[in-house]
DNA sequence: TCCCGAAGTTCGATTTAAATG
DNA sequence: GCATTTAAATCGAACTTCGGG
């Protein structure tokens, strides 16, 4: 494997022209198989590529994204690396960006909106030609909407509706995941159940319990409202999980009866079962839990949560594709059309709900 | 905020040249703060300043970096983004590199050969000027790293160990971590105790015995080799989890009593866990459990986890300040130093683990 | 006109050398 | 010589134009 040589010394385009005997432009023709390469006979293309090789020649990426305009580059933004929902969206975005060659430059905005407004300078310096936030406990903020999209970067949300023709959204169907979660639970027998909803800020919450009640009023499952509380607002992930033990334990000490609990999110329901378990309620033996996105310990603790998924690798995977797509538009000059998809969830039961003996 | 226009055109030095009326040079000269801008007039500088921030000048990076050779960017190499071990690592290098005002360039090898070769020359080829590699689940193998140490680039590795001076290393010291686990279990009473150890092919392995050797051997206890079994070789962090749990079966099948157990890291304690519960021998009360990382679902799992914490965000901040470090050599024309740092774990007591009553 | 190849311009910023008063 | 400013060269690749066979 002829490689770069390893020393600061760069090998240029005109060290090949050198070195095979043509000229830059030969040079450059044929390594890019530019349209002209056509009328190049294959003993030239020979010879340059072989040079090319012998002296490890990587041409200039600078020099390339100066001429061109592009650099291959896409501008990943999450707002909280630490939440584990990101693990696996993130994966699907590098994985689809990979194939296609791209590179991804990720930054986390610790929900900071300086952080937010740094970054965004520092990616539109850098010339990202799309951009994928994850925007999982976004400070929905219409400025900070409108600075992007001024930008006129094919850019894509996940997990934060929105609709308008300038960006992209990709979202899970919420409101089909929350009557999963409760038809679960009643198809196990549960009549009387616990809910501890989502903060009222995020976009999320009003329709996965939107479709709790369709499924109670379906079901004729009859909904205690003492039984229901709900999330205080708040950007930090691990906050749902010691929010969640709080609100149960204030469930538990009303006395109020339930044999089932449905959580807003994974990260609720473990602070749920934790406190049930204090309490002396084991899970699930006397009372079922469920949770909402299939997080990565979701499946590792025990009893196994059982939750709704998210179809997190996808999602990002569609967001990317989608961005791509925007760049090709603009290469084209064509419109760039935004598109809003929303992704089915899916029940994955596991071993957190029973059967109501 | 007069701000960037927004439509494709870009205002270039020589729009604020001719807008303030100065030559490209003189713009240059005050917008960089160069030397020669001691030579310039406050006048000057104010009309300079004020003409590019009314046009919403913004450098071109391509330009600046075709001229400079430097790109601002370092590459991120991670092996499995899937590892839960990763995420705070990433947030330690994401923090670190923003407030030097670098970028990161994320790549998920994905523990494969390929991806591996395919990602180095791209990252290359973006002229990267420093590279951290998480190389968590490493496949350990000369050859890449011969193809790395001859790029000649300030590199750090995580969590793999090595020596010699070409590249850095930022590790946790798991002798003094396994120590420290069987201390504690022994310390509570325990002393029939069963270990899962590492894959023989994984670097922390083996010192990480070590370490519970050496505790055993200070202590007095007796390691009956019946209780002692080994993870297979895997990439897969999910396999250390089934592993875990499986030969957690084994290891009750034997009817050999053990009132704690000892697992290599928080996946393989987990699967423990799922083992001993399904078998009946609920933990903390018939036995203990001790993982090794502190993963973020330790702390969420009920029992919550007692754990050896790897000080996961201070080593990515500090393998970037490694780097960083080597790149201001680098510019200096100084020699580049390799650091090898071995970082203190830190014993987190939860519940899973409990005296012997 | 078709084929092959080269000279020269461009991208946008930095920097050296030099020109003014 | 000094303060102030600038023309011109440079970075490396890609593209436009042109010439010779």
């Amino acid at each position: 494997m002829p490689h770069s040589k390893g020393n600061g010394s760069m090998v240029t385009i005109r060290d090949v022209a050198k070195a095979s005997g043509f000229s830059s432009t030969t040079v450059s023709i044929v390594l890019n198989d530019a349209p002209l390469a056509r009328y190049i006979p294959p003993v030239t293309k020979k010879r340059i590529e072989r040079a090319a090789e012998k002296l490890g020649y990587r041409p200039n990426q600078f020099a390339r994204s100066l001429r061109s305009k592009r650099s291959h580059t896409v501008g990943v933004m999450v707002f909280d690396m630490t939440d584990p929902y990101c693990t696996l969206v993130l994966r699907g975005i590098e994985n689809t960006l990979y194939q296609a060659s791209y590179l991804p430059i990720l930054t986390d905005v610790h929900n900071e909106r300086s952080r937010f407004e740094g970054y965004l300078e520092m990616l539109l310096d850098r010339r990202i030609e799309g951009l994928v936030v994850l925007a999982n406990w976004l400070f929905l903020d219409i400025n900070l909407l409108a600075d992007l999209e001024k930008s006129s970067i094919p850019t894509a949300l996940i997990d934060c509706e929105l609709k308008g023709d300038s960006m992209s959204s990709v979202i899970v169907d919420n409101e089909l995941g929350g009557y999963a979660a409760l038809d679960h639970l009643h198809s196990l027998g549960h009549r009387k159940i616990a809910f501890i909803r989502g903060p009222k800020t995020l976009a999320d919450s009003s329709p996965r319990w939107r479709g709790v009640r369709n499924c109670a009023k379906i079901h004729g499952i009859e909904l205690n409202s003492h039984l229901i509380v709900e999330l205080p607002d708040s950007r930090d992930p691990l906050s749902s999980f010691e929010a969640g033990q709080k609100l149960t334990e204030t469930l538990i000490k009303q006395e109020l009866p339930f044999t089932a609990l449905l959580a807003f999110d994974d990260m609720t329901a473990f602070g749920a079962i934790r406190a049930l378990t204090n309490a002396g309620m084991r899970v699930p033996e006397k009372c079922s839990v469920i949770g909402f996105d299939d997080v990565a310990a979701s499946a590792l603790c025990t009893p196994a949560l059982t939750t709704v998924r998210q179809p997190m690798e996808a999602m990002g995977t569609d967001a990317v594709r989608i961005v791509l797509e925007g760049i090709q538009s603009v290469l084209e000059k064509r419109e760039v059309i935004a598109h809003h998809r929303k992704m089915a969830p899916e029940l994955v039961v596991r071993d957190s709900t029973r059967r109501l003996m």
